[in-house]
DNA sequence: CGCGAGCTTGACGTTGTTCAACTAGAGTGG
DNA sequence: CCACTCTAGTTGAACAACGTCAAGCTCGCG
């Protein structure tokens, strides 16, 4: 973990939601004080059960959104890309973090203190609006999870999470950067049947797995299956 | 269903957080046009897929909140209250919602039309931060769900479960109102083993049943199994 | 009186987890 | 350069947990 520390916005290569919202309500950065971090693998970007102080957005790298749950098993949420909020299921008034987030190759966030971005979505309604549908389909994509988690099969849960990933890289070859059992925390379903999965996927001639790439060679298949035939 | 249109708020016995926040704000409440519906049991308050058009408070009767899945196959999250915001989760400029409601006895909602409710927390700060309480409790209370419908067995959900509603009617002996099925919608397990987790705890003298009236006699050990032991 | 919805119980089969053993590759230190 | 160790991945077999099916029961209501 490495601090950036009076880091200026206009040097940042990436115009976040936050600093375009800043322009559009007068410019002024003088209370704003970014910070920017740098952090490996496995470190904690926020952690479950601490408290909620900054808003946090993703910069580089990919990271994933987990709940810990009972006996260290956790389940993966969501897989998140650069440029996205990390902390925005805490933004409205929540005490403490309900879930942790990790990087899972080496990334960069950003942290601006709540009590700035409260300022400002009072002054910025557009920014309020904004914050408001992005918070609106985090919501929508959870229930969708607490469906496919009771109700489908694993096959068909590991079928979803290999088009969610696929949908995430824009392309139906990619590096998933997920070891086996993180695969499995994204599906509820353990590191075992996850491998197994896979190579019956494989052999089916549904996706080719080359280590974590993975490329899905009949897409409308793997789609049927994953809504449970 | 039936409408009570040309409904006035200053009739109402019930003042609700929207009526305390029009008050606060200078109680113009010409452009409010509240509607007033009762419902009774099975018909939808709102349904999943619809579109959203109004805020919706529960005035009185008791209410489900629940998802529908594959092949009629719901997950109930909550139970609601009277006092209470429905289309809550939707508020935040979500076009359609996620979950569907519906009345498990006898109920009144009123409606507001989502414009009006935008127009007034934009004007009242204080009325914002209220909703954004609400909804970070009930986005808390959703992971909390997706751990324990997940990670935990059925005697843990069941436990769960009757905690929850003994919680809800502020006491440890209640009319749960559900049918067993329902009861296991709360829980996601099936009828079946709803009833036979009853007689099981029954015989444990861990509760009391008679109908839908249950009596929690050992709270402790019901915790206990809830924790997963 | 008969019908239907809600409830109850038993038997059975499927699904998925867990345990255990084994393999392959990447570091590490002598 | 070779043990060694560690992690990630893989496979098989046994077992436990739940869901499903089927049948019967009870009570309220037409």
């Amino acid at each position: 973990m490495k601090f950036k520390k009076d880091f200026n916005c206009n040097d940042c290569p990436l115009k976040c939601e936050i600093y375009k919202a800043i322009v559009e309500t007068g410019g002024d950065f003088s209370n704003l004080h970014p910070m920017q971090v740098s952090l490996v693998k496995n470190e904690n970007i926020c952690k479950q059960g601490s408290q909620v102080t900054h808003a946090i957005y993703l910069v580089s790298g990919t990271a994933k959104l987990f709940i810990e749950g009972l006996n260290n098993h956790n389940i993966i949420l969501y897989i998140l890309n650069p440029n996205s909020y990390i902390g925005l299921l805490s933004f409205f008034e929540t005490p403490t973090y309900h879930y942790s987030v990790k990087p899972i190759e080496d990334a960069c966030v950003c942290m601006v203190d709540l009590n700035f971005i409260k300022h400002l979505y009072i002054q910025n309604h557009r920014f309020l609006i904004s914050l408001n549908i992005i918070f609106g389909k985090f919501v929508a994509s959870i229930m969708q999870k607490i469906i496919t988690l009771n109700q489908k099969n694993i096959r068909g849960r590991v079928a979803d999470s290999l088009l969610y990933l696929a949908e995430l890289h824009g392309s139906s070859n990619f590096n998933m950067l997920l070891t086996r059992k993180e695969l499995g925390e994204l599906s509820a379903i353990s590191e075992e049947n996850t491998v197994r999965l896979l190579t019956e996927f494989k052999n089916e001639g549904i996706i080719s797995v080359n280590g974590r790439n993975i490329g899905i060679a009949d897409k409308s298949l793997l789609k049927r299956i994953s809504e449970f035939g």
